[in-house]
DNA sequence: GCGACAG
DNA sequence: ATCTTGTCGC
């Protein structure tokens, strides 16, 4: 049985070979198989039920949006959070938090991890699944931003990136048919033996005829979530659009909530 | 040195 | 991520 690591947040003073070990440390204390009380196929579900609260399991979108300074420079991170129960809306919360370092592939959840845990404290409710928009196992040392904070929090956790960070595909993923996955498997730029499944290219939506397509999504286990059941929950949670609900509502919200504070 | 690089 | 209206195609 795990346990919440408040003691592996995402520090602001460290240097990169601290970031980098640190990530070393919460990848090995993740959990990338199945570990939570929820059944996997009914997040949408009205009638679900959780072993813990007898209510449908709460599944919480994660995205940010950034404000820019007087002088043009982005300075703070707008972190929103959207909770989902049932399929619908049941709360959004936001926080807006300094911006400590720039973006560097590798190390997101230093720059972002910080106002994203700010506004899961400010949520009412309590998540059973945190979607981010990112990666978690594809990873250069297996610990995207999915795997950090639901390390850090002890949610399971799922993430869902828009493009490849890292890892080889096994098979060609251009214009795949909806519902169909592509195994992603580590390559020299993983920390992990040559091989490993480190996630899935996941098609939940595609055109029925033109000549035009859709990229996958890339998803992968964030912490306590295996591979084969996260990309499971995208395809179930994404019947309408590319993007799994939570996730395109909690990026909406973030642009939403911006505007508020800018205009 | 060269190439790769989530948001 | 962000700057941003109209517009091509089903």
């Amino acid at each position: 049985m795990s346990t919440p690591r408040p003691d592996l947040a995402p520090g602001s003073g460290l240097s990169r070979e601290e970031m980098e070990d640190l990530q070393r440390e919460i990848a090995s204390v993740a959990v990338f198989d199945d570990e939570f009380a929820f059944d996997p196929d009914a997040l949408s579900n009205p009638l679900a039920t959780t072993a813990s609260t007898g209510d449908p399991p709460v599944v919480v979108g994660v995205d940010q949006s950034f404000l820019t300074n007087e002088d043009g420079d982005q300075d703070r991170a707008l972190s929103a959070v959207l909770a989902m129960r049932g399929g619908e809306v049941v709360e959004r919360v936001y926080a807006v938090t300094p911006l400590e370092i720039p973006y560097i592939p590798g190390l997101l959840s230093f720059r972002e991890g910080g106002p994203i845990l700010a506004a899961l404290e400010e949520l009412s409710v309590d998540p059973d699944l945190l979607l981010f928009d990112g990666s978690g196992r594809i990873h250069f040392r297996q610990a995207g931003i999915a795997t950090h904070m639901g390390v850090v929090r002890d949610v399971p956790s799922i993430g869902v990136a828009k493009s490849l960070l890292c890892g080889t595909p096994r098979a060609d993923t251009d214009d795949l048919p909806e519902g169909s996955t592509i195994a992603i498997e580590s390559n020299s730029r993983v920390d992990a033996p040559d091989g490993t499944l480190v996630g899935y290219a996941v098609q939940t939506r595609q055109y029925d005829s033109p000549n035009q397509y859709i990229n996958p999504l890339y998803v992968s286990s964030g912490h306590r979530v295996g591979p084969e059941t996260a990309a499971e929950i995208v395809l179930e949670l994404a019947s309408s659009y590319k993007l799994p609900e939570p996730v395109r509502l909690a990026d909406q919200y973030a642009d939403e909530a911006k505007r508020e504070l800018t205009e």
